[in-house]
DNA sequence: GGAGTTATTGGACAGATGCGCAATAGTGAA
DNA sequence: TTCACTATTGCGCATCTGTCCAATAACTCC
């Protein structure tokens, strides 16, 4: 293979580590994988990497803040809290799509066997409930919503949609994902005294939470 | 070994084996590990189931429809739709403890490699939304409880229960297990139209929803 | 007791894994 | 053009994996 830059061909590594890590998940993401993948040998990785722990910790990391960055560069660009939390909402939905959430899937189970990746895990979790509990308090403080505890909200919330996604992703169609969407956003509605229907786009009264397949 | 009967072996097979996952993880159950757990040879497991898979989907299985189970016995025993879901949460929160919930978010995270585990793990989590379903509707129809839509309604409470219990046993201490607890409950409260604080055992009018450490 | 059945053993097999290392080849400076 | 530097190679090593199989040992029935 062409001989390259040691940044570039770091970053090389590091998004290949992750092309792989997303087709066929972390635990079984090997270093010969990621060196066919980028199509040069297996001792390559080890030149730059000290160990395979620390690159796939590295990958994740790398994918979860880029995801974390957009959300938050989306949620920013809103006029007000409601339509902030919109945005947010709408950036997390499709975040799913892109099935990152098997990401997340593999880093929660590994977790408890790899401090590295738990301290990733756990810090961009804590990262997305900060985000969201910004907009709580903010919108709290200009009165268009009514929350007691906007930092055990912003879990619930958080953890709603964790859970709703990972049924979706799982088990395929146990929750779709827009039963997934629209029922997170309707739980947000209820936790923050809103208007009903104000984040699913329907005007109110015709509020329907839908049904299983 | 001590030769045994070969239901007592298989038996103790799956039990050998379901130790070895909790200690190790799903994806790091080997044969070798469940012979070591068994004092016995690595080809006497063969002898009685024919692939790896296959093992690990049934322990999988036993565990979590143990776990059903308990709770669908300590729910049925509930004088009313109220008490029954007091006692739903009290066997699933006591379920964590025994940090079951790392097997399930191994589980999650497996399913989609290996189409026996997901086939399990979808039955199953479609058995607990019943459950809680179940209360919900009795509760409905008795009049004790208001919901639009007690399918939606069950898999949003199963869904914040998943998601929470996830943050503490993935990553400690970002949300607590009586955070967890005391939160699912509440929104169940608010979701189910309830009497704040009726689940969580304290009086109406001094509900406090608790900080963040 | 002996014979047939089968639970159990221990190791062989092929393949995969993370990692290390001498050899090679490309690059930039003198 | 030469030389030092290092990115890159390709393979070797030790270890682990699931699976299989002949040999052995224990149990049951006659």
């Amino acid at each position: 293979m062409a001989r390259m830059t040691p940044e570039a061909r770091r970053e090389s590594i590091v998004a290949a580590t992750l092309a792989v890590m997303h087709r066929q998940g972390i635990a079984a993401t090997t270093v010969r994988d990621v060196a066919a993948a980028l199509g040069t040998s297996s001792g390559l990785i080890h030149h730059y990497v000290t160990s395979m722990d620390e690159l796939i910790t590295e990958a994740f990391e790398l994918a979860a803040t880029e995801d974390l960055e957009r959300a938050a560069a989306a949620v920013s660009g809103g006029t007000d809290p409601i339509d902030r939390l919109h945005r947010f909402f709408d950036s997390y939905t499709r975040a799913d799509d892109d099935s990152g959430m098997q990401l997340w899937l593999d880093a929660w189970a590994e977790a408890a066997r790899r401090p590295a990746l738990q301290r990733a895990s756990r810090r961009l979790n804590e990262a997305w409930q900060g985000l969201v509990c910004t907009i709580i308090t903010d919108g709290c403080s200009s009165g268009v919503m009514r929350c007691a505890d906007p930092q055990a909200a912003s879990w619930r919330l958080i953890s709603l949609l964790d859970g709703l996604t990972l049924q979706t992703v799982a088990h395929g169609d146990t929750v779709s994902v827009e039963q997934a969407a629209r029922w997170s956003r309707r739980a947000a509605e209820q936790e923050l005294g809103l208007e009903p229907g104000i984040l699913n786009g329907i005007e109110p009264g015709t509020l329907d939470s839908g049904r299983m397949h």
